[in-house]
RNA sequence: GCCCAGAUAGCUCAGUUGGUAGAGCAGAGGACUGAAAAUCCUCGUGUCGUUGGUUCGAUUCCGACUCUGGGCA
């Protein structure tokens, strides 16, 4: 079985510069995951590593992509085999660094997806279709087809119930008898799965002043300059906090005030979700800023960790 | 100093024709398997500013006081 190690957390929590650390304690590279900083020209509002940061170690998915592409966990899983081949190919241990926990699961997992371009058409003729007839004629829909899905995802869910109606539509199969199978994957990997976390009102104390300092650096005209790439609302790179905001401030929809303090709150609101995913994944190794005080402390608890599953 | 308006959940406020109260936001918990920084679900007890009075009963009516706005001097 192969090494894999995984360093993730809410955003702001410091993973960067741990993960820097860590790649140079074990002789690893870093393979970004994360949703955003994939894409090229989103370099202060998706807080990404920069060059002198990196400090020689190698990343992987960072910098990929264009934002005007679309990007999403097939794609993503395509790109990081092939990037961990390379690293394992050095004798090197690949080291998973980013806060999309949807992103690492499917890795860690193996997650199968199915083989089919996603079919846009019928995408929107689902969309169009809630529209004109409701969230709850197109559930009703599922419930036909699917019925255990239907039980699962509340109709107000649209996006979900289109994909699981899109999921059968291409496969013929239920969408909940994928989830199933998928769910009882074991990892092909010997692997450590670390989290690390801090003590909430610090966290976000850390996310609201790290927002100011985007500000200060530059974020607006990082956010115009895209615009004149042609990027707007609605792609999927645009959908990024820091992003989608100061998109709404430019159109004049909201007050550059209102679009700061926006940005904070959905940050901090996303750093909650990110833990709620990290607390149901198996098998996590919690690191807690509380209790482990320096990043030596912190270091040295993931180095132990390593040693027990025999990775170092 | 005088006049007016407020004082209710962390914040902004609604309300109770007198029977101890509820929205939005913030916040908390959860879901998630080709949009995931996305999308969605659930959760509201708080000396109703303090203190007297009227009343079977006051957060609600009356008085005083304190504080906060605004106005007049």
């Amino acid at each position: 079985m192969k090494d894999l190690i995984i360093l993730t957390g809410p955003t702001a929590v410091g993973k960067t510069a741990l993960s820097i650390n860590l790649a140079k304690a074990v002789g690893g590279e870093i393979i970004s995951a994360d949703s955003m900083q994939v894409y090229k020209h989103m370099d202060i509002g998706t807080a990404k590593v920069t060059p002198e940061e990196m400090d020689g170690v190698k990343h992987y998915l960072i910098d990929a992509i264009n934002p005007t592409e679309d990007f999403h966990v097939v794609r993503f899983k395509e790109m990081v085999l092939s990037a961990m081949d390379e690293i394992y190919a050095k004798g090197k241990i690949p080291i998973i660094c980013g806060g999309t926990g949807f992103y690492i699961q499917a890795i860690l997992y193996d997650i199968q997806f199915t083989e089919q371009e996603i079919d846009c058409a019928y995408r929107r003729s689902l969309e169009k279709f809630a529209e004109e007839k409701g969230n709850e004629a197109l559930h009703d829909k599922l419930k036909e087809i699917d019925p255990e899905s239907a039980e699962s995802i509340p109709a107000a869910n649209r996006k979900r119930v289109i994909r699981a109606l899109e999921y059968h539509h291409q496969t013929g199969e239920k969408i909940s008898v994928h989830n199933a199978r998928e769910k009882e994957r074991k990892s092909p990997y010997n692997f450590a799965y670390f989290v690390l976390n801090d003590d909430r009102k610090l966290l976000y104390n850390r996310i609201d002043k790290r927002v100011d300092i985007m500000m200060e650096s530059g974020l607006l005209d990082e956010v115009k300059a895209l615009m004149e790439m042609g990027c707007k609302a609605g792609m999927t790179s645009m959908d990024a906090i820091g992003y989608k905001e100061l998109l709404a401030y430019f159109s004049n929809d909201i007050s550059l005030e209102d679009a700061v303090e926006l940005i904070k709150k959905n940050s901090r609101n996303y750093a909650k979700r990110q833990l709620t995913w990290f607390r149901r994944e198996k098998e996590v190794v919690w690191l807690d800023k509380t209790i482990l005080k320096s990043d030596s402390e912190i270091l040295d608890s993931i180095m132990t960790t390593l040693k027990e599953k025999g990775i170092i």
